[in-house]
Formats: C-alpha cells, sequence, structure tokens
DNA sequence: ACGCTATAGTAAACCGGTTTTGTAAACCGG
DNA sequence: CCGGTTTACAAAACCGGTTTACTATAGCGT
C-alpha cells in the first residue's frame, strides 16, 4: 500500500503553528519570524514535506499547463517529424516559462466534449477551421488557444505559413523542369473536414497548384493531372507510389504535399528498382531532415516547423498572461529547398 | 477579460437544489428525481455547465494524467525516433485509459525538485539508475514510476532489452563480416552518469562490443579500436564521421549506438563523396524508420520501441490502479537486422 | 393508524493549498 | 504611560468539486 506524503496540516502540527504559517514560510518568507521559519524549514526536511502542486495549482486556479491538441492518432503525429518539431517549439517555450505541456488525443469525431476532460491553461490546435464544432466549445468554455495550420476565425489566433504561394511556387518550378504530366498526392481529409464550406489547407494548396498549372495552360481536372489522396505516413506514401506506376506509368512527377509521403514514394519506387529521379521526380513538402538523408536528396517547400511551435507557444502565454484576447495571424515565410529529387526533362 | 465558466455552485442556485444533487446528477444520477435530473440537464446546457476536471480531479485526489519524464532536452529527444515512438506506445496506452500524457522537461542536473513542481498521477523515465538521486526522491514523495532503459532498483519497474548480447550480437556480427579496424561511436553520458558506480547503457554495450572482441583475440583498448563519444543528434553523427575520416582513415567499420548517429555519419560520408559500405561500413542501434530509408539500408538491433512504450504505461497503469508496489523487470527481445551498410571484407 | 422502508434531497466535511481579515503582543515616540 | 503602528501569527473563507451522514416525505404492508 503506497503511503501518502506530508501535507502542509500534518507540518502544521508538527510545528505547533497554523497552515497559513506554513505557507507563508514558503511563499512569503519575510511574513514570519526567523525562529519559526527555520523549524518550519528543518521539520519540512524531515517529514519531506513539499507543497503538493496540485492542491496549490487549484487554489491559484491555474495548472501550470498547456495542451496540445493531436491532429491525428499518436502514430500519425510521432511518424511525422513536420509535427514532432512543432512539438518541440512548443515543448522549448514551455521549459522557459516553466509549464509542463499535455498531449491530447484527437478524440476521433467528438473532439468536443472530451476536451473538457482535461485540464489545461489554454491549448495548441493544429488544422482546424472555424467551421468546426470545437472552436466554438473551446471560446464557450473560456479556454484560450492558438492554431497551428489553420483557420479558426478572426478572433483567435492562428500560425500558418502562406499556403497557396507555397505550393504554387513548389508546382511553378516543377513546371519549369518541363513535367507535364503529373500525379499530385494530397492530404487525405476526414469526412468531417470534407464536409465543411471552409477551405482545408488540402484545398489551398490544391488551389496554388492550380494557379501554377494554369500559368502554363494546364487546367487541376487535365487528365495528365491525377489527384490521389493519402495519409501522411511513410508506408501510406509507398502505398500510392505502388497505385502510381501501376495506373499512371506516364507521370514523370510525383508532388506531395508532405515529405513523408514524398520519401515513401521514393524508397517504394527505389525498392522496386526504379531511378529517381530518371524514372521519376518527387517533390515534397515540410523540408523535414530525413529529407536531406534519402537519396535522393527531396526538392521540398521548407517552413520553419519549430518556429511555429514557439511562436504559437509564446502567443498562447500571452493570452494566458495577459487574460485578454489577441488576435495574431501569423504568417511565417516558406521557401522552395531545390535538391535532387527533381529532374530537368525534355 | 475572459469570463470565468459556470460552477457547479452557480448551476445549483440556477437549479434551486443542493450542490450535492448537481454531483449527483452527474455522477450518480439514478439518486435523484427524474424531473429535477431533466432540469439540471437542461439548466447545464443553458448555462454552459461542465464540470471542471481541476476541481473534480481534485476532489478525487488524481490527475489523469501521467507523466514522460525527457531523457534529454526536447530537441534530443524529439529528433529522436527511436524516444519518439516510445512516447507513442505510452500515449496509445493513455488513450485507451482516458488519460492525457506530459512531458517534463529533464531540469538539467537538479531534476530532483523540479518534478514536484508537475502534478501527475506516475511517471515514466528513461535511462535512470539506482544510484541517482531522483529514484530516492521520487520513492519518498510515492510517485509511482517506470524506468525505460535504466536500472532504477530491485524494488521499481524497469523495462529493458539486454542491452549486452544485443551489442555483442551486433559487434560479432561485424567481426564475422571481417572487420578489425572499427571505430565505436558510444552514446555521450554526462558528468553526472559518469560519477555513478552503476552501469550506464553506454557502457554495458561497451561491454557486450568487447565480449565479441574478445572472442577474436582482440581487447577493447586495442589501437584499431577507437572509442568515439558523441550526442544523440543527426549532425552530431556528422560530426564524428568528419573526425573519423580525418584521423582514422583506417577504420573499415562504424559502429554506432544509435541509429541516428549511423545516419548522421553515413549522411556525411556521402556527402563528401565515400561510398557506403565501400569504403566504410557503418552499422546502428534501434531499427528506426529511417534505417530502411537511407541508402544503404542500415545494419542495426531491432527492438521494440513502441512496444516498450506499451509495457511501461501498463505496467505504470498497473501500479497506480492496484495502489501497490509491483516489481516487473521486463527484458523485451532485441533481434540482429542485416541490411545493406556492413560490407563482407577480405 | 402504525411503524418500516424507500426515495429525494440537503448540510457539512473533505481534498491541500492560498489569501483576506483579524488579533494579541511588542514596539515606539512624546 | 498612552495611543498608534509593527510584527507574527491564526481563523476563516475560498478554489470546485465529491461523498458521507442526515432528514423529510411518501409509500407500503398489516
Amino acid at each position: 500500500m503506497r503511503q501518502k506524503r506530508t501535507t502542509i496540516i500534518d507540518l502544521a502540527k508538527a510545528c505547533n503553528v497554523s497552515k497559513t504559517t506554513i505557507s507563508f514560510a514558503f511563499n512569503n518568507p519575510e511574513r514570519i519570524g526567523k525562529e519559526t521559519y527555520d523549524l518550519i524549514m528543518q521539520k519540512a526536511k524531515e517529514l519531506d514535506y513539499i507543497p503538493n502542486p496540485a492542491g496549490r495549482n487549484f487554489s491559484l486556479k491555474r495548472k501550470q499547463t498547456i495542451g496540445f491538441l493531436l491532429p491525428q492518432q499518436f502514430e500519425g503525429t510521432f511518424s511525422n517529424p513536420y509535427i514532432t518539431q512543432v512539438i518541440q517549439g512548443i515543448g522549448d517555450i514551455c521549459t522557459e516559462k516553466d509549464y509542463t505541456l499535455t498531449l491530447i488525443p484527437p478524440f476521433n469525431d467528438n473532439m468536443n466534449d472530451a476536451v473538457y476532460k482535461v485540464s489545461v491553461d489554454g491549448l495548441i490546435t493544429m488544422g482546424i477551421n472555424v467551421e468546426m464544432d470545437i472552436v466554438e466549445s473551446l471560446k464557450r468554455m473560456f479556454i484560450p488557444f492558438v492554431t497551428i495550420d489553420g483557420h479558426p476565425g478572426e478572433d483567435t489566433p492562428s500560425i500558418n505559413i502562406d499556403n497557396k504561394a507555397a505550393s504554387y511556387d513548389l508546382m511553378k518550378e516543377v513546371l519549369e523542369n518541363g513535367h507535364r504530366n503529373i500525379a499530385i498526392v494530397a492530404l487525405k481529409e476526414s469526412e468531417y473536414e470534407k464536409s465543411m464550406r471552409f477551405e482545408s489547407t488540402t484545398q489551398i494548396r490544391l488551389s496554388g497548384f492550380e494557379k501554377a498549372l494554369n500559368e502554363y495552360g494546364i487546367s487541376l481536372s487535365d487528365p495528365n493531372i491525377n489527384i490521389y489522396d493519402e495519409e501522411c505516413f511513410i508506408e501510406a506514401g509507398m502505398n500510392v507510389a505502388k497505385q502510381i506506376v501501376k495506373t499512371n506509368k506516364d507521370a514523370t512527377c510525383i508532388v506531395c504535399m508532405s515529405d513523408v509521403i514524398a520519401i515513401g514514394c521514393i524508397t517504394y519506387l527505389k525498392q522496386n528498382s526504379y531511378k529517381i529521379p530518371q524514372d521519376f521526380s518527387v517533390v515534397g513538402f515540410d523540408n523535414i531532415k530525413t529529407s536531406t538523408i534519402v537519396t535522393p536528396n527531396l526538392t521540398t517547400i521548407m517552413q520553419a516547423s519549430i518556429e511555429k511551435g514557439e511562436i504559437a507557444a509564446k502567443t498562447l502565454f500571452d493570452l494566458i498572461d495577459k487574460n485578454e484576447i489577441a488576435t495574431i495571424h501569423k504568417i511565417l515565410p516558406h521557401r522552395l529547398i531545390k535538391r535532387d529529387s527533381l529532374k530537368k526533362i525534355n
């Protein structure tokens, strides 16, 4: 049977003082006499007393914790370096501020309810938009939150890149390199996401692709442009590559909305003796570290993932500390990174 | 100014009942009359009342949260897929049990103090051993914990692989392939770790290497065996490879205690026009996903990282639920995975 | 009509702290 | 020596819930 740790009352009794005095000893030492203070500290050491943070935080009406609402189950989240880097950025700021970071699972479709069962001072979310129930719910519960890669509405902070411009840049590069038969691998959306009238990141990026294609007189619905939907796993990327070589052999370039998928593609293609970029060019999105490790190195769009997390966390702490509503809509820079996985043809 | 959310008292007043009744309505509906119940639920909806989890958990003397004590700063943790997979495993079990997972930064050298400022029902730690102060501290505070990759003492659960056997297997494979001039890249230990009399994972693995070497009549201190210490980053791996080609050109194989380092080595070597495994063989440890993505694929020791996290979490929940001390010392299987980064020579 | 048992609700204690308010004794200047 | 100010501590309220113990009323069988 586990023992109970010493409480403030235990210590107060041991010292023959009130619990007020104990509390002052730990938080306002100047308010009590030196001898009493010394006695309390000595007895505290003897009895292993450390103020219970749960009681303390409850009393202070804070949690000293912010939450990160996972955009998907743990597997998808933790196998995607882009997301783990975002978490790293958040975590670094939390460490600085002496807060802890709680990971909150996505709770499938009824996110709304379950979020309330966890207690945090604020929340960082990814990929949600203003139409989702959770936005309204969080506001109703007065839970401050900031959103990365999403559009939670005018009055709620968000951190994004210019996804349309970024995907335009990527597709333009592909087109400039002469590719005209292109497989696009989009990020699969849930039925829930699809039901939104609001444009998802996938749709925005598609529109960026479209803009570039249009400049070359090509429509998104052109028979030479094929769009696939895939989850964001290595294996999913391998899978879509398999499909592409089976059904769409004339494609010269595979444009992926995520490096993870792109790397999955490359891995599958190389395993099946295709040469990259000779047989297929492949480009990605995010510039995760692995994109410099695969052979060939991946042409991709860099976005500052750690910084995204850091800024999101800082913004959230502003919200929490100032106790007021900030409406920052930050657009971080992106950059096309040209490497070796995109071949110039014709 | 942020509003306050509705409390149980607010709702009680609105319904003209006591807060006991409200509490029963949410937790023991059968104890109150149907009409009262309906009224409460209706008013609760009107006023957006949801029981405050902080108050609830405090009252129930639980936190509904377990902590993961990061083995190093966020950067090192989140750039190492082995660790993120462990976290994934822990997270999956937390999700099942409706707990959340809190990431606790390592607090540098005075881990002991800071751990108490976070409130969790239990803790999962990595790489600590029985001599570290934190073990004693956690016990004194009656915080249940289980340790992954460490030896926290007889009476505290641990999850490990047989590191000596695993490293023996790895080195034996290297030797069987004819390598005799070997660079070993060990995981760098802090001064604090070095001060322990207890063997660290690094030292245990070194002893496994030694055993294999001895079978070939080679001592660890042989001039052809060179040991390097490195942090566990890609860049650190690149760095050590640079050192090795500069000062130890005769080495034919680089044996790394982590895939991350091995991949860093390969990346550097390839960037500098060395051929792997023709110029250098490289082997790693952990079997992270990227080890199948680099070219050549990495020969390594597989250990079930996700499963480690899962088992650790399950064990911890047993401790928490049963409220008693379990002393499970689990040794999970490992496996040598032969791939293409190790060349047979002579 | 009586006593017994359910039923439906309330009051109060409790979880472990913080903080406001109160108060006795010491101190102080004139 | 008196009135006012400090000093050093304590009492009590509070944070938002749960739970134990208690009470009033209704329903029941006999």
